[in-house]
DNA sequence: CGAACAATTGATCCTCATCAAACCTTGTGG
DNA sequence: CCACAAGGTTTGATGAGGATCAATTGTTCG
């Protein structure tokens, strides 16, 4: 059951893709799925393909030689992942993907897309403004990580992914994640995640549950990521 | 007095440019020179230009609504800076030049770059290849923020200075910074560079002085910085 | 129902940031 | 050439913010 080919434009670097070129990059890919924790490939692994998700979930994460890991980012449909290898010939994967549900992406070769963008100028560009997104994504976290502390980095999280995959539900907005998730993306550990979101449901802000966190009153978590209050 | 054009291949994104391409590049730029402590540019400011630093040195560096300070790198002769604002038609710039001394720069219309690269693959694949350079180094170091403890981060910071500016000389290598760099560099306080200085100092691993360390053991350092000691 | 996993909560400890004060180093001007 | 100012550095004292550990309590699912 191949994919439409069609339905690739739906992925940024795409979007200016000719209806040709996304049926030759349909007919150069192999679906591949995996099952929840399972991985589509290691950090240090030689970067052979590039991926589109296009049903489930996966994050993207860091480990240093102790086994502590961070979270890059989620990666949800029609997001492009590891193609960080696809510009250099020779790289590899500088992190880890690994699927939080059962997931299926789109595996093509990096060569092939290097092979491509020789010949087409939109691509080149449209993979550098992801780049760049992705530079300054970064470079904010990096600086809150520096700078803010905890209950602040928390709350962007939360809006961060609320905007990203945020269900909206008669009650809020509802992620599905765990407290180690969290943790790992507000580089802090699960059970300062849990102090705070308990102190949250008892000023009304969030409600929780296992793997679960509503979004209840959007605007203050708002004010405590942007400290608008004391 | 106009730079040789030629020396432009120095920058890495130039490296395959033909001479002819340097010589446009070079014709459409021009000079601009600031004292130590004043600015290239701001974060915000809309991203007109993009820059190659051809004398001194600089900071980039990103700043919170409260006004403390993150440097994310610092930017030495022949390096390019505010590239990313080149990508995106209406970018601004996502972070704050400032120069760490008395310091000249190219200045080259970010437009002028963006209309080259329509017609030179060859610009945007090495212009990518530098970003996907940024893009790991921040992950690696977002996730050494998170994870790692101080000292080892002071010891990293140290390392890749001394690879990327470190003089030799009889009795080590030496690095020319303030503790207050150091500290911005490692997310620390300059109280706990100074401190941790002290301390390897004791141990003989460097020497320091104002607005100088010398270290005298890399071996040491590099053992503290990959933890191989207890 | 029980096993596995997720979350909560209390107690404790440790790393660092912060503040304050003194000390060094370097350059300047009388 | 000395004195002084300005900026960089050191060091001690203190405290807060979280990490860590341990024990318990949900929750989900086979």
């Amino acid at each position: 059951m191949p994919i439409d080919p069609m339905s690739l434009r739906q992925v940024s670097v795409f979007q200016n893709a000719s209806d040709d070129d996304l049926k030759l990059i349909a007919s150069h890919s192999i679906e591949r799925s995996i099952e929840e924790g399972e991985f589509f490939f290691f950090q240090g692994d030689p970067a052979v393909y590039f991926y589109v998700l296009i049903a489930g979930r996966a994050k993207l994460m860091q480990t240093n030689p102790t086994g502590q890991q961070v979270n890059l980012r989620t990666i949800n449909e029609w997001q492009m992942f590891g193609a960080l290898g696809a510009v250099r010939e020779d790289a590899t994967y500088p992190a880890t993907a690994q699927a939080l549900e059962h997931s299926t992406a789109l595996a093509v070769k990096s060569d092939y897309l290097r092979e491509l963008m020789q010949t087409r100028p939109y691509l080149s560009v449209d993979l550098m403004k992801l780049m760049t997104t992705y530079i300054q994504e970064m470079q904010e976290r990096y600086r809150e990580l520096a700078t803010e502390k905890v209950e602040r980095r928390i709350a962007r999280v939360l809006l961060r992914l609320a905007a990203q995959m945020g269900v909206k539900i008669d009650s809020g907005i509802e992620l599905t994640f765990t407290r180690q998730d969290l943790a790992e993306m507000s580089g802090t550990t699960l059970y300062t995640v849990s102090r705070v979101l308990s102190e949250w449901e008892r000023q009304g802000l969030v409600e929780t549950g296992r793997e679960r966190v509503v979004i209840r009153n959007p605007h203050g978590v708002v004010s405590i990521a942007e400290e608008l209050n004391p």
